[in-house]
DNA sequence: TGCGATAGTAAACAGCGTTCACTCATTTGA
DNA sequence: TCAAATGAGTGAACGCTGTTTACTATCGCA
């Protein structure tokens, strides 16, 4: 790989401008609101330039939705690797930062992982590539499991009651993970549901008729799920530091940080879960 | 509330078959392919005319969503209905119902639950109104769950673990059932964002990279979390009649039968969840 | 019979994605 | 070194969109 000619730089710069663009009009406006004529009025151009770049607004936009998977996952294993060693402690801290990264940006994330649908498949989300972005989502939360269970094989639940319908359905995620038990792939879905819901809920506003803080809540389901990977070790998970910094757009270094003050704990002995801090009242993010 | 006059019914067909139009697009070609300029083709009409009858396209798509929610919970509602009045048993029906509307109406299910967000709320969803879309949908499963609890206080798993935090967000929910316990309300939270997520994820089909067979996996975990409410009465649910049928566009009527065979059971005894029928390959119903 | 409310139209404006023909600068190759 | 080829950008145009305005015809009621 040789170093890039300088119309290969102009080229990519040209990319990310068009890119950084169309992000600024979905944040402000939505999803709606990312023309082709709004990029390239703001870049001084005129819009059938774009078309030497991105073949329709379409393809930009399904491109802008894998940078911003990509920027997800990258700030999850970026969260994930500041929590030390213990798996436990990196599931915490990623699940956090997943929260964290939805709540601050509600406009990407519907755009990532929203409504689509009309026959169409955003992300092919074929398995077969490692790098795959939906599997690198999966990854960062599959990954500590595994390892939980690899170093300490706690008692299932639902040990046995696994029925071969859902065994055989769940190939996919086993072809990756061959040592992994049934049962503990099906924890890991559920735990992955159980994040996936509370946090789109959080985001579109739908949890406003049964909760005023829903990070109370997000922290409550946490704990639950952790208890459930209970371990013999009598590890206290919930020490992370704070779950990464940003590094794109729109900066806002106030919620982030850990629910609580310092060493609480989520899984057996305190019964409290979210120490008594900064309720950041769940309103949109300016 | 007299008779309506003549130009009353002819207001309200035109109302509904500018509906009407606007779902048949947003069912063929997604929520971006409904246009004013196409309804009114359809209708033999000017664009401008729908004026008459909506502000704009939005108000239009609001209210067309509203329908569509609405709708929803009429089905749910029905299949609830249908299955007795063991509470357990309306529960699954209603589980299984939420499931199935949305798989076959994946479009629809986009537009109601989907990515709105620029600043907006499609559904004010105050819960000070009864008949609230938000507040009514949350009932169908919150009443049964609600009944369960009266007739027979089952013991509630997380006893106790509920902090002030979360005790003082479920403000909103507690307000409407305040004989609900706050253990019996995270139940219920639970065990809808567990449904929404695992719903969502389905329709949108971000499970292929774990699972081949949805329908399998939504039966385990509905088991698993009918598990937390085990009463000490041994009755076995499940057993519930075919969800409601299509009132709506689009009827066919393969998929929405329950997925055993018949007295399957989900609970306690019986290991297998779904019965071995009718595999529906999770692929977008036509 | 006549009047007012209602429903509909045609024309126009501004904006959109996209295509086409064209120009200009840059790079490449003989 | 010079010509050819490639790439980037423009302007005009097409057909689509939501929305507004002015205008007309019709319907229902007094």
């Amino acid at each position: 790989m040789t170093a890039p000619t300088r119309r290969e730089r102009l080229r990519t710069a040209a990319v990310s401008e068009i890119k950084d663009g169309a992000r600024r009009l979905l944040v402000t406006g939505g999803p709606q609101a990312i023309s082709l004529r709004a990029i390239a009025r703001d870049m001084g151009m005129t819009a059938p330039a774009i078309y030497r770049y991105f073949p329709s607004l379409e393809a930009l936009i399904v491109e802008l939705a894998g940078d911003l998977l990509d920027e997800l996952c990258e700030q999850l294993e970026a969260a994930r690797d500041t929590a030390g060693d213990e798996p436990l402690d990196q599931l915490v801290t990623a699940a956090r930062a997943f929260r964290c990264w939805s709540v601050r940006h509600p406009v990407e994330f519907g755009l990532v992982f929203g409504s689509v649908v009309p026959g169409i498949d955003a992300f092919p989300d074929n398995c077969a590539n490692d790098e795959d972005p939906g599997a690198r989502l999966g990854h960062v939360f599959l990954a500590p499991l595994v390892e939980l269970w690899r170093r300490n094989p706690y008692p299932v639940p639902l040990a046995g009651q696994v029925d071969s319908r859902l065994t055989d359905s769940l190939a996919p995620l086993r072809e990756k993970h061959p040592e992994l038990p049934v049962e503990v792939a099906c924890l890991m879905l559920s735990g992955w549901t159980m994040l996936y819901g509370l946090v789109s809920m959080e985001v579109y506003a739908q949890l406003r008729w049964a909760v005023t803080d829903p990070e109370a809540l997000f922290e409550a389901e946490l704990a639950a799920f952790l208890q459930q990977l209970h371990t013999s070790t009598g590890t206290t998970p919930g020490t992370a530091a704070t779950p990464g910094t940003e590094s794109g757009i729109g900066t806002e270094p106030g919620i982030g940080s850990t629910p609580a003050t310092g060493t609480e704990a989520g899984i057996g002995s305190t019964p409290g879960v979210g120490g008594g801090q900064a309720r950041t009242a769940s309103g949109q993010p300016n």
